[in-house]
DNA sequence: AGCACGCCGACT
DNA sequence: GTCGGCGTGCTC
């Protein structure tokens, strides 16, 4: 009579695409209790019974008799991953073709998921007294008998590469077994407190040296000092303030205090959170609504409350207030006692969107974004997860913040690529937010002024609800948009990038004390480097790109060449590396480059760059931003950055240098990302009462959609764009995946692209077995960057339907790709940012 | 990905 | 004969 044992299915994580599945373990008596479904423990896995860590998908009875391994831990503080996340990692593996552990863990920070330190240690029924002749052996032996749970990584650290066999062969003589000890990956850190344990009286007369009630007096110096800070201080307080009010470092001497029992050592976790201490907006405006934007309120409450799953898209100019509509909406959310998640494209960018939300709802607010620590980030999930905060903003991974009773899903800006992940796996935050949203039964938003083509459809198909809002705020009116051909500015001799006329504008601009903003998609100082001789350009050695030009602290000079892909940096060469060619000559302009021309050609104006130079340090964009609207300076000039959303009511000028180089790239998003970057920075000025006026520069002025954009004209160019995607059949209409191999072989990465082309048509051809699935497959060929640090790309542009059958295709693809080191890696992308 | 197993050549 | 190299195949 067998009883029914208590079986768990469990995913390993931290295995390869081929092998992720789920595996059976049998949970050991004594881990029934602590064992759910959700938590992460540790299995022995793998010939060598190695310990991995997993997550419990399921736990069930099994009265079959088939050996199983048993469940070795699991972690003990409890934690574990709750019913939607679980859910969640599902659905990613599924549409994302990842495996289980990287949805893990992308969905929650690294410093949640326990960490497994596994080692080796002598058993305590080890065969007595080993005989071991070698005397390397034995050293490693005794080794690990004094330091038990010892990793491998210190063994190899300490004995060299051989440690390798001779822990393989005490494991074999069984005189060590396997350890493996879940530990905290982050530590959370504490704030240590002080107060006093004895009646006060008795304590000041401590402090003065005297004996009292049966203690005796207190002989140093410095604890009596301290002893007497802390009565000055009302008997309790934080280390910090303790050693301020006595002027030295009173670690040492509180402990001592403590092992007396004269005062009590509190010990509490704090929690990190930089924005606590940020300034906020003492008054916070009251939002007053027009008609257009109640409306919207009105329709989204009412979505948000109807107790199923919605989506909506929020279509309003620039300028139409819609913010106003979001936080009336949050509002309404938050007295109902749910949580939000409003996403933005980059927090950086947006401190003043942080500071509107912050300054309305102040700790019930979390900030995420990539620049916090692990530790921020940690202590963020858990104030979350915790129910102590509602409110998260927050860049793309965000998305997964465990907000309780999540009310709506609001993503800001929804066109933006920085939804789309650039790492495995590659999800998108509007995907990932439909799950969610899914699961809460509750309201997805999308909100913008040039939604992506894909969302509008949707919205006019009816799958969004579609609300829009079509006047601007206080009846501001739109720049007035002059189009500069620079061409002709060429052939009048003016090899600036500043055309004369910008340059004119704002001349005036400075003089009426306004302010003015400039675009340009481009850093550093030249574009590129050319030999005369031979005609080729500085490539970066891991990369096939032309090499940028920086100058450093402004000296024309003193620059060196940057490689925009792989950051790499390298002096300028005094001859051509191709030829050895003299008389290298440097081509094209950056953000530097018009730096220098503007303190040139209009010394009187103060410009100020922003770029991703110039913003390498955390909250140095704020405070670019900042000084800017102080007025610190007259021109913002930069790259994509300046053209979010924020609102500076004295910019009434917006040139873009070159409007063009984002036209011709290679990509069926183009025109969209060109229409989305020119209408939102032309919407940067004339917000308030002041007109504003823009100049785009051009070398097209003829060209349909930079017309668009200058007129502002979603509807025109979503009618144009989406007729263009309908007849070549791009999305909305199907879906691409693309398939990239990368290696540093190039030969065999090539081969091995030619084959795995060869390998899809064979599946999908009428004797395959995918004959029924309909592809049209474009390649392989290079990458449009074939080379990125060192590595060689080549790609298949696949158009299909994605569904349950096409993603069984590429997962067969995948997995058939096996895990050889060295050999050319496959990854999956469903409908890349940019092709 | 690890890791063990297994088969082969170079050494005590 | 044993040690250690690397190719092959499996992981509840």
């Amino acid at each position: 009579m067998s009883d029914a044992r208590i079986c768990a299915d469990v995913r390993i994580l931290d295995v390869p695409y081929s092998i992720d599945k789920t595996y059976e373990y049998l949970v050991p008596e004594h881990l029934k209790d602590s064992l759910v479904r959700g938590s992460i423990a540790a299995v022995p896995f793998g010939r060598g019974d190695k310990l991995r860590l997993c997550v419990v998908t399921d736990i069930h009875e099994n009265r079959e008799e088939s050996a199983l391994k048993s469940v070795d831990d699991v972690s003990p503080d409890g934690f574990s991953v709750d019913e939607e996340m679980l859910r969640l990692c599902g659905f990613m593996t599924e549409q994302l073709l990842c495996t289980f552990g990287d949805a893990l863990r992308t969905v929650f920070p690294a410093g949640v998921i326990m960490r497994l330190q596994d080692g080796f240690a002598v058993p305590d029924d080890a065969p007595g007294e080993p005989e071991i002749r070698d005397g390397a052996e034995l050293e490693v032996f005794s080794w690990i008998r004094s330091h038990p749970g010892v990793t491998f990584q210190s063994l190899k650290a300490r004995f060299g590469p051989e440690a390798r066999r001779y822990v393989g062969r005490l494991l074999d003589k069984k005189y060590l077994t396997r350890t493996g000890q879940l530990t905290e990956s982050l530590k959370p850190r504490f704030l240590y407190e002080y107060e006093l344990a004895i009646p006060y009286e008795t304590a000041r007369r401590l402090s003065e040296g005297e004996a009292c009630d049966g203690l005796k007096k207190i002989a140093g110096d410095k604890q009596r000092e301290v002893l007497s800070a802390l009565l000055r201080l009302e008997g309790q307080a934080p280390l910090e303030e303790i050693e301020s009010e006595c002027g030295f470092k009173a670690r040492v001497q509180l402990q001592n205090l403590a092992e007396k029992n004269i005062i009590r050592e509190l010990k509490k976790p704090l929690d990190r959170n930089p924005y606590r201490d940020r300034d906020q907006d003492p008054a916070a405006p009251d939002y007053v609504l027009n008609e257009e934007q109640a409306k919207a309120v009105f329709e989204l409450t009412d979505l948000a409350d109807s107790g199923e799953a919605k989506g909506a898209l929020l279509y309003g100019v620039t300028g139409s207030g819609k913010t106003s509509v979001i936080i009336k909406l949050i509002d309404h959310l938050i007295s109902q006692g749910k949580g939000v998640i409003v996403l933005l494209p980059e927090i950086a960018l947006t401190p003043q969107s942080v500071r509107i939300f912050s300054s309305r709802y102040g700790s019930d607010i979390s900030v995420l974004h990539s620049s916090l620590s692990a530790g921020e980030r940690r202590d963020a999930w858990f104030r979350i997860d915790s129910g102590r905060c509602r409110i998260v903003i927050g860049t793309r991974s965000a998305v997964f913040a465990p907000v309780r009773d999540l009310g709506a899903v609001i993503i800001d800006e929804e066109q933006e690529h920085t939804y789309k992940s650039d790492q495995n796996p590659k999800y998108h935050a509007r995907d990932i937010a439909r799950f969610r949203c899914a699961h809460h039964r509750c309201l997805m938003l999308l909100s913008s002024a040039t939604p992506s083509l894909e969302s509008y459809y949707k919205a006019k198909e009816g799958a969004y609800s579609l609300l829009k809002l079509s006047s601007r705020y206080g009846n501001a009116e739109l720049p007035q948009v002059e189009i500069v051909d620079i061409r002709e500015e060429t052939r009048q001799g003016n090899i600036s990038p500043v055309s004369g006329r910008l340059l004119d504008a704002l001349r005036e601009n400075n003089q009426k004390k306004e302010q003015a903003i400039l675009f340009l998609n481009r850093r550093g100082y030249n574009n590129f480097l050319s030999c005369p001789k031979c005609g080729e350009a500085v490539r970066c050695p891991s990369c096939s790109v032309a090499m940028t030009y920086h100058t450093y602290r402004g000296t024309y000079k003193s620059g060196r060449l940057v490689c925009h892909f792989c950051g790499r940096t390298q002096p300028l060469p005094d001859t051509c590396p191709q030829c050895g060619g003299a008389g290298l000559i440097r081509f094209g302009f950056g953000t530097q480059r018009v730096e220098q021309d503007l303190t040139n050609l209009l010394p009187e104006a103060r410009a100020i760059r922003m770029d991703a130079d110039a913003t390498v340090a955390k909250f140095s964009t704020d405070e670019i931003l900042s000084r800017f609207r102080n007025h610190e300076a007259d021109i913002l000039l930069g790259t994509q950055m300046v053209t979010k959303g924020h609102d500076f009511p004295k910019v009434t000028l917006v040139g873009v240098l070159c409007a063009d180089t984002s036209l011709y790239l290679d990509d069926y998003r183009a025109y969209e990302r060109t229409f989305s970057m020119l209408t939102q920075v032309i919407g940067r000025c004339g917000r308030a009462d002041l007109p504003g006026k823009a100049y785009i520069q051009t070398a097209n002025p003829g060209h349909e959609i930079i017309r668009l954009a200058c007129a502002q004209d979603y509807d025109g160019f979503y009618e144009k764009e989406i007729r263009l995607r309908k007849a070549l059949v791009f999305p909305p209409f199907c879906d691409i995946a693309l398939l990239t191999l990368s290696g540093i072989a190039e030969k065999e990465v090539a081969a091995e692209s030619a084959a795995l082309a060869a390998r899809i048509a064979e599946l999908t051809s009428p004797q395959g077995s995918f004959s029924d699935v309909r592809i049209q497959m474009f390649g392989p060929f290079e990458a449009p960057v074939y080379k990125v640090e060192n590595k060689y790309r080549m790609r298949l542009v696949i158009k299909c339907k994605l569904n349950r059958q096409t993603r069984q295709l590429f997962a067969e693809c995948l997995r058939a790709n096996g895990a050889d080191a060295g050999k050319p890696l496959l990854s999956v992308d469903f409908n890349p940012a940019s092709l």
